[in-house]
DNA sequence: GGGGTAAGTTCTCTTTCGGAACCTGTCAAT
DNA sequence: ATTGACAGGTTCCGAAAGAGAACTTACCCC
């Protein structure tokens, strides 16, 4: 397994890593989140390098997880929005992000969190088949070839 | 925001990736899930480096998501397995495969899909909250500072 | 003693990353 | 008309990480 050759795997892991698996890529799906569309935001939120960003946007672009649109002409300039394929990313970075909190301790006050937009109040993630509503953990559900 | 430091930002989605955010240890993770528990077994299945190997194994058994028990003495021989801190990334990697499975698309036949490990039927996840039973989209929830 | 197994380590070479400076096109102020 | 600022990159170089293969250690069996 080459990780140039991933995309091409058969295993859903090593494909859905080929697009988000990289040091910095699932940061910048952060920020498209939170609502950061621009180049140099992004780069000044990030600390991350200039050089690395823009190779980094561009794949997202290529995978089809972030459009580029031009916000106006002269000079040309465009900002970065998720797909529909991006937001699609939405459950892996919930899940991340409740891991983190659970499992990753840190001093850092106030915390962030997940917050219901309508009632602010705490949300707690949990996983269930869509169809029968039953609870999936590593006892209930794992991952095969199907026919 | 450096790499290397990642672990005491107080933004989750930096503190998970400072455990999981490397290129292969996703991979490596889901062997584990998988029951492969021996270091030349993986070396063979994902044909990484022995090196890169060894490192990751090392540094996620300093981050307590795998634990190194001996098997045998004389040769002394250890093999790895999820504390529960590992085994707590389930989600991560239930909500993963079933991004990839709907939005990179594979030739591959059969695919891999979450299968019950009751009934053998295909699964659908889906992320509700813990205590509504609400789902959670891009649209109902946000990450924000706590007080 | 030769070969096999398991879990690494060491070596060299190539790729990627980090950091800083530079480039381009436009506007606004001096 | 020049200078400076802004936005979104690109270029360059040295440092760090990764790939690939060989080597090591400690045991067993033949």
């Amino acid at each position: 397994m080459k990780w140039t050759e991933l995309h091409t795997e058969s295993c859903p892991v090593a494909r859905g890593l080929s697009v988000i698996g990289d040091r910095w890529t699932m940061l910048v799906i952060r920020e498209c989140f939170l609502g950061v569309r621009r180049f140099d935001q992004m780069q000044a939120r990030l600390g991350i390098t200039r050089h690395v960003l823009a190779d980094r946007l561009r794949k997202l672009e290529a995978d089809g997880v972030l459009r580029r649109d031009a916000y106006q002409d002269r000079p040309l300039r465009h900002e970065y929005r998720l797909t529909e394929k991006g937001k699609a990313l939405h459950p892996i970075l919930v899940t991340l992000i409740d891991w983190a909190n659970q499992n990753v301790p840190t001093e850092a006050t106030p915390m962030i969190t997940l917050l219901s937009r309508d009632t602010e109040r705490p949300i707690r993630p949990r996983l269930v088949d869509e169809e029968t509503g039953a609870p999936i953990t590593h006892l209930s559900v794992t991952a095969k070839l199907a026919e």
